[in-house]
DNA sequence: ATCGATTCAATTGCGCGCAATTGAATTGCG
DNA sequence: CGCAATTCAATTGCGCGCAATTGAATCGAT
């Protein structure tokens, strides 16, 4: 293969990566705008329904995002009554991000719509576990020598 | 499978397919940021390099970017050097986007990238292919009804 | 030839992402 | 204990993405 032919656009991995991560994304805003939620709102949410009461340091971790972006997204998801915010007493370097009465409700609210992207695929099942486990491994392996 | 584990934040797609296209440009980055670029400069002189002379509208349909997002990227690049923009003569609607000299020159510098890049992700050249025909495959699914 | 509809790029506004810095709280080493 | 190093969240600054709007140019039907 020449120079030519890596350097062509659509032989690349990464912009299909680039171009289908955005397709997804635009696939789930209508229906999260029925609940209020852009997509990074609503993995803060899928981690909370999991797990209440995280730090932001843990979210970080969770989603791969740092406090520049999770501070001010956070405090949008305060301001809508989904979560609440609160410096941790045993260290008070630590925020703390917990569920609203609202938050909690919003999750059955929300319940539809992992079966509504799986369907907008048009994958089964298994062909949609083996791209997640693929991708996943390109996730690893491309992540780790940065960090 | 229950709504919980549909809601499982590690079972669903889209999110290691958006943290996998952020790790992607972040391995890019380093590598761009020795020419001055940014990922998405990096693709708009991909498209350059391939076809030189072409439309803001003509670079959209191909990055599936939008006017919103070009016109200050191709100003950046033009206060770069790399390139250059002028009301076309049939159309005056239309901006026709070339190359300068010196964006011409960049593609010889840039020619290392991709190889760097596919290294880093560790697989075969034919799971590499496979994987990008799979994305593909999806990102047409998925973006086809909002269209 | 006219005029409403369409097609362009540009603009506005907002929410990410992320690098870099700041400042407060905690840790841990001597 | 004392204090430098570390660990937190927050802030700043910038470049996307994208929805929505604007305004100019072109098209097309009559």
């Amino acid at each position: 293969m020449s120079t030519d032919d890596f350097l062509r656009l659509d032989l690349q991995l990464c912009f299909p990566l680039y171009a289908a991560s955005r397709a997804m994304v635009q696939a789930y805003t209508p229906l999260l705008a029925k609940l209020g939620l852009t997509y990074p709102q609503y993995l803060v949410m899928l981690v909370l329904w999991e797990t209440d009461g995280v730090s932001v340091k843990e979210l970080g971790e969770k989603l791969y995002l740092d406090s520049g972006t999770l501070t001010p997204l956070l405090k949008r998801l305060e301001t809508l009554g989904f979560v609440r915010r609160e410096r941790s007493k045993e260290d008070a370097r630590s925020v703390t991000v917990s569920l609203t009465a609202q938050g909690k409700a919003l999750r059955r609210k929300a319940a539809s719509i992992p079966e509504a992207i799986v369907c907008r695929t048009g994958l089964t099942l298994e062909e949609l576990a083996r791209l997640r486990r693929d991708i996943q491994r390109l996730f690893e392996k491309v992540s780790s020598r940065s960090a």
